[in-house]
DNA sequence: TCTCGCTCATCTATTTTTGTATATCAGATG
DNA sequence: CATCTGATATACAAAAATAGATGAGCGAGA
């Protein structure tokens, strides 16, 4: 029932708890130990004045409260690593850590090297790379630098246009051995497809594009477009990927590619404070670069 | 030299030495002790590796690295804030403290009123007004609420739009006693006008409009609204404001209302996640029954 | 020039926080 | 049914952070 701010440790240590569902995991994480962890739940209660856990042998079972807090403490631990990243990138020259949000496929099949290009050249540099195809905040700090699908429209952030990544349709020669080629786009109804599974802002902007897609029924569904382009590899049937990365594979052959080609426009985004932040900068710079080379230009 | 992560509390004690100037100063604001405060700032020094300050006997010089972390301890700052708002907030009802980010003209002329009954149906709501004409970003939470001219652009904002507040030419009549009536918008070039300082993105949109305004040269020129509304209940000359505000003095007086009205689109905008907090959920309703009942519906 | 007010640095005593060890409880397993 | 492993809670000792007091530097104003 004090009058005082509760620390800030407080926060990182209910969201720890949160995270790992007791005190005795928080405290592993955090490198304490459980009493003191549970000596802070407390103390943050108290403070707050209401239960945030419910207390059983098993660990602890957060409140509604606890869960309604949860949203601010993750970001506060973002803003958090945030800044540390910011510190150790001080001090002149391209060091620190770097941490990149991408697609699953741009972060597995495309990224690596040329991050190992970028590492090969400033190697005080760490990446941090978060996959994921749900769109990392970079205003919340989530991430420096996102490679998106999106054009982002939030004025804080620079962006850089890199082109329309070609998408196609492929299969593998495996597939067609057995099944035979399409002879023209209809034909694709009588063939198995891959496609999503549920419909995402992206799936819908397909189908304005490919009224055709409308009437597909896939039988491989996978929101994952690395998993769609594992079944194109494993040879399940047609679907979309990049031609770039189909390119790499002599055994997958690219269907329709006169009548079927869709560009996935691409931007590498960063937030304009970090523009003078060398590591920031190199980074971004080697994204850009590196993508239009993927591209071949 | 440690591979431990900083204690968060050590980022709110830097904050407070970047705003206060001093480890004293910082000391009294957080209730704590010079010494203590200057290990803090040590102890975050030899973590990260750098000199964050220069001491001297007027205080604490920050260097460049410590500016360039600054906006990221702000942003600290503000989501532990948030946090503890929606912390009080917490336990049904409508309690806790809501932060509601305007413009000053707004904020000072329209929101009181409507505050007020808002405040007299629960009495346990602590009201923080942020009064500024620089867009508070919701998504940073420096608001949990926000009246806004602009149309937000995110989507994870939800918006209820309120309409266009009327603005018209005014002039006090002392001014128009002296000076005369101005015969029609052209006659305005020579009369004392009242405009904006800066070309703010909200002047040009006016000008785009508006392109008599181009030529106009006010002699009284201010970034705030509420100055110009000064300046016209002062006589200086004639201005632009919110119609609304200029009948409830009898004295101002419209002109060209027939030729020359500007309608100030006008949003009440709020975090999605905050939808189900009743503190927010109850002022953000009351923010649109109020702003619509004051533009007459 | 002297004093006052502000600053930061340092030393020491005290308070607070943390860790260690232990007791207890619940569930899984042989 | 005993045992083992996970969990939280508590008591007490160790460690760490804090407050308090003091010294010294710098600048403003009488």
């Amino acid at each position: 029932m004090s009058e005082t701010e509760p620390s800030w440790d407080f926060y990182r240590t209910f969201l720890t708890v949160l995270q790992q569902g007791s005190l005795s995991a928080a405290a592993r994480e955090l490198r304490l130990t459980q009493p003191t962890i549970g000596r802070h739940i407390d103390a943050l209660e108290n403070i707050i004045g209401f239960q945030l856990f419910i207390r059983s042998p098993q660990g602890l079972i957060p409140t509604e409260a606890a869960i309604d807090l949860k949203p601010h403490a993750e970001q506060l631990a973002s803003n958090a690593a945030a800044l540390l990243r910011a510190a150790t990138g001080q001090g002149g020259g391209v060091r620190g850590t770097v941490r990149i949000s991408a697609s699953e496929v741009i972060g597995i099949e495309v990224l690596p090297s040329i991050l190992t290009a970028l590492h090969d050249r400033h190697p005080d540099l760490v990446i941090e790379l978060s996959l994921s195809d749900a769109v990392e905040n970079l205003l919340l700090q989530e991430a420096d630098i996102a490679v998106r699908m999106v054009a982002p429209e939030q004025d804080a952030l620079i962006t850089r246009r890199i082109g329309g990544i070609p998408l196609g349709l492929h299969a593998h020669r495996r597939y067609l051995d057995k099944h035979g080629f399409p002879e023209n786009l209809q034909d694709l109804l009588h063939h198995r497809t891959i496609g999503f599974d549920r419909e995402s802002a992206f799936v819908q902007a397909i189908r304005k594009r490919v009224p055709l897609m409308d009437l597909m029924r896939p039988s491989f569904r996978a929101d994952s477009n690395l998993a769609q382009l594992a079944a194109i590899r494993a040879g399940f049937g047609i679907g979309v990927c990049q031609v770039a990365l189909a390119k790499r594979d002599p055994d997958i052959v690219r269907l329709f590619d006169k009548e079927f080609e869709l560009p996935l426009e691409t931007f590498v985004v960063m937030h304009e404070n970090l523009k003078t932040t060398p590591r920031c900068r190199a980074t971004f710079d080697a994204l850009v670069e590196g993508l239009l080379t993927y591209m071949g230009r």
